[in-house]
RNA sequence: GGGCGGUUAGCUCAGUGGUAGAGUACCGGUCUUACACACCGGCUGUCACAGGUUCGAAUCCUGUACCGCCCACCA
């Protein structure tokens, strides 16, 4: 406390404070001081840093973003209050396919990546009826403009809600600095072989026509139906199979049954005819195949789901694709290589009903056919099964055989869990889903994407003589000369007229899956590579706070990504926030319509009243959506506001704290404050944000009620004197305790009174708060005191109520019936109690328990009460 | 099918072996010189269910039910 200032400048306490305004004043005044600027002369053990989730841009911010960013900036404050330089950068995830689905509709384009970039391109207008075709560099600054704009909005929205952040280090997923990041850890990796390029069975959207990984993928409840289907033996006899999918039936290459199932057994190593096509397939024997299900043997193709790949691969079986990349089955001639048939006429009779079809209808055709001939074995049986999809796509997922980008994960199953083990998670269950994830990896991560608004793979491949292009041949470029886009940038040693002609060279057309640049968030925040004193500063990182359904992607990914580049963690936490529920408990989204839009709950409740909400949020923990807990939030910080004026309207005389009740008072505060730094060292905001607030309440009714007349000097000026340090020194502290969760209401009280910021103030220490007593250290009988009047001073508020009299009745007569220990604190407490309750007469009575006869004054003349 | 978390007052939730709590809602009262955007008081419970351990269980153990979520090779 500033002694003596406050004679010379009278404190600046206005006469009706209030919260409205508070957001705009502060925020400007932050800004403009660089209050929340990362100081990066610090040591690394001195810095707090933090791997900021990157929103989405091309959506909204909705409540639940607000509730867990919060949470997050609950901990910067803290520790930036504990003395860290404390990293606490934004990014904005504007890479992927959300982003590139909005910018087709909005400006009415389509991404052509063989066409040249055009500087004098703009959009038209109004989207017409056509797109317009347009060159990847041109709807890649569609998309930068696109997202500018909302990233701007979201920035507001964010300092509007009091994040401390350092607005100057901002990066966005899809800017030169991600893009040089993730081409250099991808050629990195290329290099070491961690990297690879294969053509293989992937999982595949048929309406993005792109690869997917493992992580994006998601079951929905699907109807459907068993088709027993009969494949005709070579003794004459048949075999009945069942399956969900008979238009595949083209594509089968084996059936597989149980090695131990006694009724296959005979025929493992024989063939089987497909019916209908007519194509000889073997019978084998495989552990999968459970004799459970169906039938007990089922039909192997290429591919209609994972363990058809499982079986294809390890029984070496051959290719048959149908389903072409748009979902439709594809053309193909019957009798050729690959498609031999005992009829190909018939064969192809049949097939030419299906071809061009999608794969639903084609279903549908085929059941039909098959009918006909004899081969459906009684009528399909309709059931509801899981069936894989992408989760931003609305049609089942296919397995396509493309040429694709892998990371190598598998190999690193191990380490990876150890690592796991090694980060803190809060809460501490979560690790259990990032186990669980990395024990059911069926492959290694793909991360090509056949989409445009990404980034780029930094490759070209030589085109031989004759045209084709050889991949094999690859040309990657310097590190230095990244980012790089192969489609209209050129390899060295080359000209740009030799793009894609024999003899030179062509560019991958594909960009990385989006993860592939967001589990690079540490190292882009951080400058890896472009700023390695930055660096050294914040890597690895404190804490990554992020939601639980992205712990298989987001999380997983920046563990494989860290350990393959430097062999750690990339942070030593993970703070794992809930949801927000809907009063039907069940999670918030866009989708179901029920999202209410940030700001205006922010206007209508205050920042600090949503962020109080947010704060009931433990890690881990789904949270109602609760508008109350806002309104109490709310009340809170007003209740801050006033209690303060109060505090600080009158704070002369002032001396040492000798007085019990005001020793007790701050004894119980100096307890408070080392188990809320316990607490918030250990992610637990919530329980500090209680117990603060349940010290305050107390404070504001009973110890304040306790001392009005005293510290007025009813009781002489050393008591005036004991009572108005503990009053600044308990409105100090309990301002630094709430500062993180309430940062305006905090920093307007503060500012009546302090210099600088409460922000950049120090978090309270106990032996700080007992400073000021006098001796300065802690006082059992003054907390017990403290209490023993509270209970008195409740006894008699009760009586009052009771009563129906107004609070300032007179009590004419007090009888304290307490324990024999109890009583004998009374001396040191008798005359604050005798102001606070107005009362006239004190007895004691040495009794079990505590009990208050109370006696109150006649009712003054001109009143009257029913 | 495997796993994780949850079930406490009408609602939102604290409470990990010792007399069931807070806020809110509801009811009633009070203009009390910081605050009527306030204050004071009151009411509210088979701690999901069934067993077990213990002098004693909301709390520990076993099982069951329900809710939510994660994972799974779902033919």
């Amino acid at each position: 406390m500033p002694d003596g200032l406050d004679l010379r400048h009278p404190v600046a306490v206005p006469d009706k404070p209030a919260l409205e305004g508070l957001e705009d004043k502060w925020t400007g005044r932050w800004e403009a001081s660089g209050l929340y600027r990362f100081d990066r002369s610090r040591p690394r053990h001195q810095v707090y840093a933090i791997d900021t989730p990157p929103p989405t841009v091309s959506g909204s911010l909705h409540v639940g973003h607000v509730f867990s960013y919060t949470h997050t900036d609950l901990v910067a404050r803290f520790h930036r209050m504990r003395g860290k330089a404390v990293f606490y950068p934004m990014g904005w995830d504007d890479n992927g396919l959300p982003t590139e689905r909005r910018v087709q509709n909005y400006f009415g384009v389509r991404c052509d990546p063989s066409l040249p970039y055009d500087p004098a391109f703009t959009p038209p207008e109004k989207p017409g009826k056509h797109p317009v075709a347009v060159s990847r560099p041109n709807f890649i600054e569609l998309c930068a403009r696109l997202t500018a704009e909302d990233e701007q909005a979201f920035e507001r929205l964010w300092r509007h809600l009091g994040l401390s952040i350092d607005w100057s280090m901002t990066y966005a997923t899809i800017d030169r600095r991600s893009q040089r990041a993730s081409q250099r850890s991808f050629l990195r990796l290329l290099g070491r072989g961690a990297a690879y390029q294969v053509e293989a069975p992937t999982l595949w959207d048929v309406d993005f026509r792109t690869a997917v990984a493992q992580a994006e993928l998601e079951d929905r409840e699907q109807p459907g139906a068993y088709h027993c289907i009969r494949f005709a033996r070579p003794d004459g006899g048949f075999v009945e199979i069942e399956t969900t999918r008979p238009e595949l039936i083209p594509a089968c290459v084996a059936l597989v049954a149980h090695p131990g199932d006694e009724r296959y057994r005979p025929l493992f190593g024989t063939e089987v005819v497909t019916p209908l096509f007519g194509a000889r397939v073997p019978v084998h024997g495989h552990a999968l195949a459970d004799p459970e299900k169906g039938s007990g043997v089922a039909m192997i193709c290429t591919f209609g789901d994972l363990t058809d790949v499982v079986w294809w691969r390890e029984l070496s079986l051959p290719v048959r694709a149908v389903i072409q990349e748009n979902g439709a089955l594809r053309p193909i001639r019957w009798g050729e290589a690959g498609w031999e048939t005992t009829d190909s006429e018939k064969a192809q009779r049949y097939y030419d009903q299906l071809a061009g079809q999608s794969a639903f209808k084609a279903r549908g055709r085929i059941v039909e056919l098959l009918r006909e001939s004899g081969d459906l074995v009684g009528e399909p049986r309709p059931i509801t099964h899981a069936v894989k999809f992408y989760e931003k796509g609305d049609r089942a997922l296919e397995i396509i055989t493309s040429r694709q980008w892998f990371i190598r994960t598998m190999e690193h199953r191990e380490a990876l869990l150890a690592r796991g083990r090694e980060l803190v998670w809060h809460p501490s269950y979560m690790r259990v889903r990032f186990e669980n994830w990395i024990n059911g990896l069926a492959g290694d991560w793909c991360i090509s994407r056949q989409r445009f608004f990404g980034v780029p793979f930094p490759v070209w491949y030589r085109v031989r003589g004759d045209g084709t292009v050889d991949h094999d041949s690859r040309l990657v470029p310097d590190e230095s000369l990244l980012p790089v886009d192969p489609s209209t940038d050129v390899p060295e040693g080359y000209r740009a007229d030799q793009r894609d002609r024999p003899g030179g060279f062509t560019g991958d057309p594909d960009v990385m899956d989006t993860w592939a640049t967001s589990s690079l968030t540490p190292q882009i925040a951080g400058g890896w590579e472009e700023d390695p004193d930055l660096f050294a500063r914040v890597f690895p990182m404190d804490l990554r706070p992020q939601a639980h359904d992205i712990i298989r992607t987001w999380l997983f990914t920046s563990v494989l990504r860290s350990e393959l580049e430097h062999g750690s963690l990339p942070w030593k936490n993970a703070a794992i926030s809930g949801f927000v529920l809907d009063p039907d408990r069940k999670k918030m989204s866009k989708s179901r319509g029920n999202v209410v839009t940030p700001l205006g709950l922010l206007q209508e409740h205050g920042s600090d009243g949503v962020r109080y909400w947010a704060a009931s949020g433990r890690p881990g923990t789904d949270t109602a959506f609760d508008t109350g807990q806002m309104r109490v939030g709310r009340r809170l910080a007003i209740k801050l506001l006033n209690a303060s004026r109060f505090v600080l309207t009158r704070r002369e005389p002032r001396g040492p704290c000798t007085v019990s009740v005001d020793r007790g008072l701050l004894t119980t505060l100096a307890r408070l404050v080392e188990e809320s730094t316990r607490d918030l060292e250990d992610y637990n905001y919530t329980r500090v944000l209680e117990r603060t607030e349940s010290f305050f309440w107390s404070f504001c009714d009973d110890y304040l009620e306790l001392v009005k007349g005293r510290r007025y000097g009813d009781q002489g000026p050393e008591r005036a004197a004991s009572a108005n340090a503990a009053l600044l020194t308990a409105l100090d502290v309990q301002l630094r305790l709430f500062a993180p969760f309430l940062p305006f209401a905090t920093e307007e009280v503060w500012s009546w009174w302090q210099e600088g910021s409460v922000h950049a103030s120090r978090w309270p220490e106990a032996a700080s708060v007992l400073a000021a007593c006098t001796p300065r250290e802690e006082d059992a009988r003054g907390v017990a005191a403290l209490r023993f009047a509270s209970l008195v001073l409740g006894a008699i508020r009760k009586k009052k109520s009771e009563e129906q009299r107004p609070l300032k009745t007179p009590v004419t007569r007090a009888v304290i019936h307490a324990p024999e220990q109890e009583l004998e604190l009374l001396p040191e407490v008798e005359q604050d109690l005798r102001a606070a309750g107005l009362i006239q007469g004190v007895e004691t009575r040495p009794a079990e328990a505590l009990r208050v006869d109370v006696e109150l004054a006649a009712s003054p003349q001109g009143e009257s009460r029913p």
